[in-house]
DNA sequence: TTAGTCATTGCAAATCTTTGCAGGTGCAAC
DNA sequence: GTTGCACCTGCAAAGATTTGCAATGACTAA
């Protein structure tokens, strides 16, 4: 199980504890095979350990995020999330329409980045970068 | 003021009414400097008008980020708006650190949204593009 | 200019997200 | 194994955002 030991340790690396509800909300994210709604992880979360509260799902997420665990996706004024896989570089394209994912090889981004940081010295994030848009199935239905 | 020209072709091409709300909200949003928050349009323009409503500011607001009057940028848990100009749009670096925004030129991703068009026919939104990062002050604070 | 239509508004209620607090609990030190 | 302490959690309340609805008023057509 590579998750929980990446998870175990950077939350130990950062000071945090492991608690039986963070280790449920994040086996049902890295066991949801897309991207999951706060909704969707606190039901079934819940089915497992019925006293979890939905402030604490709040909570965990926005830890598991800031700390690099999980990647937040906005859809629309829905935010989703994911598991940040061991080898970093995640990259994917997510239709905003039939809301399939594609992968993306992280050289696509490599120029991008290289000219960030030789024009304005700024390093960006870019590991699991996420770009929404709109998949050619979708397009060719828009007519 | 080409904001208030545009904001009206706009308005109409869409098929939107012009109300006094509306101006009252794009203007508030035209005259700041930077980006602003949701809580700041609402008291700056209910100044103005006081019986305008939270929930005005609200549908205004997602009116005009989805016929494309304005842009959205979430910085943290935070969204913030501001005006789209006609010269069409630009883009934001986000330091994680400091939280100071800068601003980048749509060519920066010019060639990284060609290229998805062209190798997977997937067209990208990256209107409300932000990247995070480490701007260069910070990186030499880490020293 | 006037009248009719339908989008839009303000209000209030519903829903979603965050926060304060008191008690519970992981984990480090013994 | 036990203890202590700071972190976490559940709960409830606050705050933020969205939605339903009846009344209003912007716009079109005459």
């Amino acid at each position: 199980m590579t998750y929980y030991d990446d998870a175990v340790s950077i939350l130990r690396q950062t000071g945090n504890r492991l608690t039986p509800q963070r280790l449920l909300v994040l086996s049902t994210i890295a066991e949801s095979q897309h991207h999951i709604g706060i909704d969707e992880i606190y039901r079934a979360s819940k089915t497992a350990y019925p006293y979890l509260d939905l402030a604490t799902v709040y909570r965990t997420i926005h830890l598991f995020r800031d700390i690099g665990v999980i990647t937040e996706i906005g859809i629309g004024d829905k935010h989703t999330y994911e598991l940040r896989t061991r080898d970093g570089q995640h990259h994917h394209m997510l239709c905003r329409k039939c809301e399939k994912t594609f992968s993306l090889s992280p050289h696509y981004l490599e120029s991008f980045r290289a000219s960030l940081v030789n024009d304005f010295n700024f390093e960006p994030d870019l590991d699991n970068f996420a770009v929404a848009g709109t998949c050619t199935d979708c397009k060719s239905k828009l007519n």
